[in-house]
DNA sequence: ATATATCGACTACAAGTGTAATCAAACAAA
DNA sequence: TTTGTTTGATTACACTTGTAGTCGATATAT
């Protein structure tokens, strides 16, 4: 495996940017202003200078059409969400889950639908694991 | 109620200095550039700016003893962990709790004890909430 | 007493970030 | 065809962050 690059480093507005991407895609960065406007209040220059950069930063590619660029994600949410809760739960929990979970469910409050799939999950793992 | 600052905005560096503090306190900052050292490999000089910039946000208090500073935290590791959890599980899985804790079993693997834990935060707030 | 080590305060400075404005090229409207 | 509009590219600019260095005042060693 040769091109493992460093590491993209996307910032909280690059993200949200991201985000649409992910939702949907491919998408000219008009579709993301218009789709971001419902979120964040941001002037067009703006987010056309956030995808610019996620292209910079070998996040997002795009094919052109005509005149525009239709923009879409290189990589893969859930590699990105996994990667980022393992840094999350290592740096402020010491790698282990649970307080976590715990402190969450402090703050929020967990639905019944939130605790049934985390006893789903359980459930798995001791299949699994045993 | 009247002083509630605007949410500290801590960085990666800074956090680091933090949790140092978080985990004994009060502290010289030398106390703080030792304990660091086993981690990092920061400058005594870094982690003098660091200390200052966080008393600037409101995050770290001091007592003057001679010359020196003994910095403690002026907010609890609780309840900065738990807004940042929130936070995180808000914006990076629309906050919902279980995908996260799936897609980190699923990078990282769950120890028997992680398991036991979570299994007994679950059966309490079936009994909490039922 | 005098030299030196040390402390916090202040300064430095490049890279990243939030937040756009300007510019040149292409397209659309009149 | 002349003009206005829209696109991505380039530039702007202040603030934050990582990572120290300098400075003036004290404390310490000789």
């Amino acid at each position: 495996m040769s091109n493992m690059q460093e590491k993209p480093e996307i910032s909280n507005a690059e993200f949200e940017v991201l985000d649409v991407l992910w939702d949907d895609h491919p998408a000219t960065s008009n579709d993301v202003v218009v789709r971001l406007n419902d979120k964040k209040d941001w002037h067009e220059k703006t987010v056309k200078t956030l995808l610019g950069r996620l292209v910079k930063k070998g996040v997002l590619g795009f094919d052109k059409q005509q005149r525009q660029y239709l923009y879409y994600p290189l990589i893969a949410r859930e590699d990105y969400t996994k990667k980022e809760t393992t840094n999350f739960v290592s740096r402020l929990f010491k790698g282990k889950i649970a307080p976590m979970v715990a402190g969450f469910a402090n703050q929020n409050s967990l639905s019944k639908q939130d605790v049934s799939e985390l006893k789903a999950l359980i459930k798995e793992w001791e299949h699994k694991n045993d």
